[in-house]
DNA sequence: GTGCTACCTGGAGCCGGGTCCAGGTCAAGC
DNA sequence: GCTTGACCTGGACCCGGCTCCAGGTAGCAC
């Protein structure tokens, strides 16, 4: 008596689209997700799961291949979890260094809008001279 | 006497590819790349203080076409400087959010690694048993 | 039994952001 | 005066990541 979600109660849960999760299907970054006597999708607790942990990875930019990747590794047991292991540490690195990036630019992005308002004060002021 | 900037010079300076530049001025983003008495580009200084700008806007993720509306009400001179404003304002605020939103995962994405090593050791510690 | 709704399928299309190509021009060095 | 290299042009192509479409089916509501 395993639970199971609609595709609708996923889209609902874990904001992913309908064609989203087909497409995520259809590439593999999903495999096996079971159907019910009408040929329709039905999602696991697991399959929850994992979608929850491949939001995170697209969302910290892991590319759709990359996930699919470790996606396969994982469907291969615990033999795999060394390399898995390595694969999110190697990600994580970079996630890591392109968020101290996105600081920088953002702190550039901050100076010129402190420009922008000391201009606008010095106008300001002559306006009123 | 001003002093101009080849594209090979942009490129190694910028880190934006010929092609990219190209790109850049025909969709918009760069306008005006005055030319030399044989037609080849020659990047002012303020050129290359604007391609600066949009190094810092695309990689917070402005897109390019947004980039292009500030740099048209930029062309148009002081008139325009609150609109400008406003238009960062806005920007900045997303980048906030999506930093947040960036670390946010990054947070899941530690622990799901924090799993892996306990998982592992767990298991190196059986192996010696 | 007629709608309606929620799905299904395979395949085409779209969008952003580049990247590559063919064919040509000029300037400099030899 | 010939080669080489840095550039020019317009246009085609690519890639990732969806998104949309047409045509069809199963189940429920009335």
């Amino acid at each position: 008596m395993t639970e199971y979600f609609t595709p609708a109660q996923v889209v609902d849960r874990l904001g992913f689209s309908h064609d989203t999760l087909r497409y995520y299907e259809r590439i593999g970054v999903l495999e096996h997700i079971s159907r019910d006597p009408a040929g329709r999708r039905r999602f696991s607790a697991a399959d929850v799961e994992w979608l929850e942990a491949v939001r995170y990875l697209r969302d910290t930019g892991m590319p759709l291949n990359e996930i699919r990747r470790y996606s396969q590794l994982a469907k291969d047991g615990d033999r795999t979890a060394t390399t898995r292991l390595e694969l999110l540490l190697c990600h994580e690195e970079r996630v890591t260094d392109r968020i101290a990036h996105l600081n920088r630019q953002h702190e550039q992005l901050r100076q010129k809008i402190g420009w922008y308002r000391e201009h606008l004060a010095r106008q300001g002021a002559r306006d009123h001279s």
